[in-house]
DNA sequence: CCCATGACTGAAG
DNA sequence: TCTTCAGCCATGG
């Protein structure tokens, strides 16, 4: 990877890493905030990036159905729901039950 | 350079 | 309501 991509990645987890203790948002809204609203798949890939990067909480983002579909992606496959639900966020069968109660949106 | 893939989303049938 | 399709664009082979 060259330096200068890392803008890319670098704005993705600026803006993840403001995401609210206890709280989650979705890889469009984050695309949306960046400017490039039908790129959502690019987040999701930066997000897998930025694995690389601990200081991104990667299992607040989730798509906009509340589906934890990159659980797979964590070191266990139930590591992801872990990490949420002990910040209080409700989940059943990889999905969030509260999501429209502690989604996040990053334009406020 | 061309092709396949992907942690998504919204529109269409 | 559910299923399919097409855009999206960076990365890797």
């Amino acid at each position: 990877m060259s330096k200068k991509e890392e803008n890319f990645f670098e704005k993705v987890y600026n803006v993840a890493r403001k995401i609210p203790y206890g709280r989650v948002t979705s890889y469009g809204a984050i695309a949306k905030h960046l400017g490039a609203a039908k790129s959502a798949r690019m987040v999701g890939w930066a997000m897998n990036a930025s694995h690389n990067d601990d200081t991104v909480p990667a299992h607040r983002v989730v798509n906009k159905q509340g589906l934890l579909t990159g659980k797979h992606h964590f070191d266990g496959i139930n590591l992801m729901e872990q990490l949420l639900e002990n910040e209080g966020v409700l989940i059943k069968d990889a999905k969030i039950i509260n999501f429209d109660t502690i989604f996040w949106n990053p334009n406020d």
